[in-house]
RNA sequence: GACCCGGUAGCUCAGUUGGCAGAGCACCUGACUUUUAAUCAGGGUGUCCUGGGUUCGAGUCCCAGCCGGGUCACCA
């Protein structure tokens, strides 16, 4: 419900002949434009429009003080009745009120105790607002409502709008510099009639028209690669992406991800365009590799730390995986150290568990975890000294995952037997297996390049950029269950 | 999903042993022509998250639920 107070001052104004909301208000400077200027702009008297919703007011009887603010910055207004005359003035201190968005032309003068301001000649409202603005001090704290009303976060906390405008430049880089590489910045489907190339639950949707179920994409990989396959050599998609899954710190129902793929190249190549890319956009957006983060400082200059998984799990651990290729034989070890044991055992999710729990956590540092077990991995491609492993990494920073990266298997009959065991282990029970997909095997028949291919998660790194805790602090509008009252 | 914390005025928050619902900001009235969270004098604001229960009496205690946050689990 509007504030009443506001209805009749917004009444009051109509009254008077002022339309609360006009079309148009045309200004000469941003705030901060004003204030750069500022020298120059006085001393020559130089009539300057500013607009901008009001923070504060100071009334003083025949004068009164006011700070608006728009996007570049605040800059304070000096309202004098003797200049405005009786009837502008009164409309201002009567009906004027704190999150008002208004323009104001006059003359910029410092004040008694230094402060730029604007001297106002005329004065207009342009949005009468119906709502209170957060307290002008303690600002918006309320979690529910900072999340519900995000436009109210950002109006009223300027951190909020700092981190989105990080982002924003964290992404930009991250064009730049693909682009600078000859990548195509490329758009596959959203909507798909099957998912694939990770290890998710989907959200389903319907097509009326065609009477068909569709999926929202958990990645973007297949039709990248089938990309590759018509003849494309270097394409990315920066893409939102959809899991069915649940909501933390690091982990939100729909999120960005960069998928690039690129021919004759593998894994070593994309472990140096991932730390040469966080290097960079550090440069960019940070003007160092060095980076605070909660606690630590990280430091994304190349070559970052590079440990095979099995011996990051042994040094962890103790256990050495591969000296225990049964299941049971590494369930025992596992058990042996008081580790918690998964749901599903297999050998595989044995490995990723001792992964999870006991190296990932240590990963502070940017680090690349390099080689994984090919049952982890159905879409990479074998080592030569050792089929049961990938060429496969995951890098690690600050206890994130932010890039999972491999040689991409482009052999279309091994392909086919990694979908198989898919679906038996589908069939076992694990609904995040991948569904085989005759379509992508069909295209992979007619031959792909090797190639190397990264997912890096963009979310992250703007989270790792604007030292935020949660992945909620870099994504405008998070989902929120709704309400009646909303 | 489990556990912990929280939900009181538009906002930020108090509320004692169960005894009339509170403060600051905002708002209203008045004073004030260089203020800075302006100041000074006066004024009231409400589904105390919802629904039950105990009680002479519930913001407070009990039960159930809703919403949010955190931790854990899940996310091979």
């Amino acid at each position: 419900m509007p504030e009443d107070f506001r209805l009749r001052k917004l009444e009051a104004l109509r009254a008077k002949g002022i339309e609360p909301y006009p079309l148009r208000f045309e200004r000469t400077h941003t705030a901060q434009a004003a204030l750069d200027r500022f020298e120059e702009l006085s001393t020559a008297q130089e009539t300057v429009r500013l607009a901008g919703r009001i923070l504060t007011i100071r009334k003083m009887g025949k004068a009164a003080f006011a700070h608006i603010e728009d996007a570049s910055g605040r800059i304070q207004l000096y309202l004098r009745l003797n200049i405005l005359g009786e009837d502008t003035y009164a409309t201002v201190v009567d009906l004027y009120d704190l999150g008002d968005i208004i323009g104001a032309e006059g003359v910029l003068f410092r004040t008694r105790t230094g402060e730029e301001t604007l001297e106002v000649r005329r004065i207009e409202m342009l949005a009468k607002a119906l709502q209170n603005p957060p307290e002008k001090y303690h600002g918006l704290r309320d979690t529910e409502t900072r999340l519900r009303r995000r436009y109210l976060d950002m109006a009223a906390n300027p951190e909020v709008r700092q981190a989105f405008t990080v982002r924003s430049r964290v992404v930009r880089e991250v064009r730049t510099y693909f682009d600078a590489r000859d990548f195509m910045e490329v758009e596959t489907p959203v909507l798909q009639p099957l998912y694939g190339g990770a290890f998710a639950r989907p959200f389903v949707t319907h097509h009326n028209a065609l009477d068909q179920d569709f999926y929202l994409r958990i990645a973007t990989e297949l039709y990248l690669k089938r990309c590759l396959i018509g003849g494309f050599e270097r394409v990315y998609e920066i893409g939102r992406t959809f899991r069915n899954e649940g909501m933390d710190r690091d982990h939100n129902p729909e999120f960005t991800m960069l998928e690039a793929y690129q021919a004759y190249a593998d894994y070593a190549d994309m472990m140096a365009l991932l730390e040469q890319l966080y290097y960079e956009v550090a440069l960019a957006v940070h003007g160092s590799p060095e980076v605070p983060y909660g606690d630590n400082v990280l430091n994304f200059t190349p070559p970052w730390q590079r440990i095979r998984l099995h011996e990051a799990i042994e040094s962890a651990t103790g256990i050495d995986i591969y000296a225990h290729p049964e299941t049971d034989a590494l369930l025992t070890q596992v058990q042996a150290q008081g580790i918690g044991v998964p749901e599903r055992v297999t050998w595989a999710t044995l490995v990723d568990e001792l992964l999870a729990e006991c190296v990932e956590p240590k990963l502070v540092q940017p680090t690349l975890l390099l080689d994984y077990p090919v049952a982890l991995s159905p879409l990479a491609k074998r080592r030569e000294d050792d089929p049961r492993l990938v060429e496969r990494f995951e890098a690690f920073v600050g206890g994130l995952e932010i890039a999972n990266a491999f040689s991409e298997l482009n052999d279309p009959l091994d392909q086919r037997e990694r979908f198989e065991e898919q679906v038996k282990e589908r069939a076992a029970g694990d609904e995040e297996a991948q569904p085989l997909d005759e379509d992508f095997l069909l295209a992979l028949e007619y031959g792909m390049p090797p190639t190397g291919g990264i997912g890096i998660g963009i979310d992250r790194m703007a989270m790792l950029f604007t030292n935020s805790a949660s992945i909620r602090d870099v994504i405008l509008f998070p989902p929120v269950r709704t309400r009646e009252t909303e």
